[in-house]
DNA sequence: CCTATGATGATCT
DNA sequence: GATCATCATAGGT
């Protein structure tokens, strides 16, 4: 093993804990795609975390439904949802199993195989814009719910897999209220990220979208 | 930098 | 029928 440049992958332990432990000690990590095309590494830099039943931001809020079933399945899974009629998000599944949580990854730096991201991101303006964003991160990789489900842990090279990486120190680590959630779970300052990071998303609060005039 | 708005369809009530 | 864990674009400051 060479020092310097770990890249033992995570085990499946690391996601079976609470999602609030989980979601922080996910920045800093390196989220690694094989697909035919290629390998893309991103580096995370901003989450969300997305805590069960009991939250009212989460999709598992009004209980078990065909889309959300793998929130409520074992940790170290994927829960990939299309949303806005032409987007995907990727989250995390945490435990302990049947708690249906998740951590929704937000915006990351690519490290390898930004060729391939560019292809698949041509609207970004810069590098920084490859995953700068959650769509924008699920586009990049080229995450859609073909992948819904997919084991972290499956084989020796699954679609998805998380790296170890270099957390950064607590004090880059800031939180906040979560992008775009409204109502009852719209104050929880349970999105994460690491402070002056270039590649992490833009803030903004919910809005109710008004509906166009008839 | 900022705010406003259309695109587009699955999901849930 | 309303909502939605969003993005790209247009145009103002």
């Amino acid at each position: 093993m060479t020092k310097g440049s770990d890249r033992t992958p995570l085990t499946r332990d690391f996601f079976d804990r609470s999602v609030l432990d989980v979601a922080p000690d996910l920045l800093g990590r390196t989220l690694v795609r094989h697909s035919d095309e290629g390998t893309i590494e991103v580096r995370l830099t901003e989450v969300e975390a997305y805590a069960g039943e009991a939250d009212p931001g989460s999709h598992a809020f009004r209980g078990r439904t065909a889309r959300n079933s793998v929130m409520f399945g074992p940790p170290g899974h994927t829960y990939v949802y299309f949303t806005y009629g032409m987007w995907h998000c990727l989250n995390l599944v945490c435990g302990p199993e049947g708690h249906a949580s998740g951590v929704l990854l937000r915006a990351g730096e690519i490290d390898v195989g930004a060729g391939l991201a560019r292809v698949r991101r041509v609207s970004a303006r810069n590098d920084k814009e490859l995953a700068k964003g959650p769509a924008r991160l699920a586009t990049a990789l080229d995450v859609d719910r073909t992948l819904n489900g997919s084991d972290l842990f499956a084989g020796p090279t699954p679609a998805l897999s998380v790296l170890h990486g270099t957390p950064p120190p607590r004090d880059q680590v800031r939180s906040g209220p979560r992008t775009g959630v409204g109502g009852d779970g719209a104050h929880q300052p349970w999105r994460f990220w690491i402070e002056s990071d270039p590649t992490v998303s833009p803030y903004r609060a919910h809005v109710p979208r008004r509906r166009r005039a008839k």
